[in-house]
DNA sequence: GACAATCTACGAAAGTATTCGTATTAAACG
DNA sequence: CGTTTAATACGAATACTTTCGTAGATTGTC
């Protein structure tokens, strides 16, 4: 049984999530294909069951050939993540993480005017 | 002598810098003294040692106690780490992350104001 | 049915990060 | 001057993460 409360996911977890995210539920097969050569298939399948064992994914084994979903949202985990850089990083303003995560890029005029709607929504609370 | 190519600090080693940016040169007593108490001495002591090695900090040792200063700047590291997160959970999407770090908070309205500021400047380019 | 291929389980090795114990040395104090 | 206090050095213990080898079971194939 998972733990009630769902652990922060480790660098080669997340991996594992945005594979699964991106592709819905896979087999591990389909897994270490799109994990690039570098890792191998038991790797793979021991990350997918310690993950299963602190609820970041779910597990049907109803064949033979077990299916893993994803048992996090995208959203949440990513705001876990930000947040917690937020914290461990920039003393939580989050003014300064923006102004670092934009510094050095040239965002597109669409992407400017997408956060400006941001903005507006944000204040509109 | 450190390394050319300076490594993503670790968690502890975050916390330590956090402390040199605010405190500047610090005694390993001094950063234990705002670690909290349950960070050893000899545990920061160690830590601030790979650090050295590792050039996130710098160590003047012409006093018998060693005062260790940052090596790097808060900036460039907050940038480094936000980056990072950019690539690793959010798929390069800078849109995506400034949504989750700003969702879920109520920004006070100069907040507001100073990130319209950073849109305008960004776009001025 | 026998054999090869494929899958899961699992413990242990390897790698990395953190903490601690102890030795040694230097300063401070009486 | 001798003893206590405070400092660095460093190896080793602990903890956490990732990788791997091997065993056992099931499926597919000839």
């Amino acid at each position: 049984m998972p733990p009630n409360t769902i652990p922060r996911p480790t660098e080669s977890e997340l991996s594992i999530l945005r594979i699964l995210w991106r592709r819905g539920p896979s087999t591990v097969r389909e897994v270490v294909g799109e994990l690039g050569a570098d890792t191998g298939y038991t790797t793979a399948l021991k990350l997918l069951q310690i993950m299963t064992e602190k609820g970041l994914v779910s597990r049907d084994d109803a064949e033979r050939t077990h299916i893993f979903a994803p048992a996090v949202p995208e959203e949440t985990t990513q705001r876990q993540l930000v947040t917690d850089l937020l914290d461990r990083a920039f003393g939580g303003s989050a003014q300064k993480l923006v102004l670092q995560a934009l510094a050095g890029r040239k965002p597109s005029k669409a992407e400017v005017t997408e956060l400006r709607r941001l903005l507006d929504s944000l204040e509109g609370k």
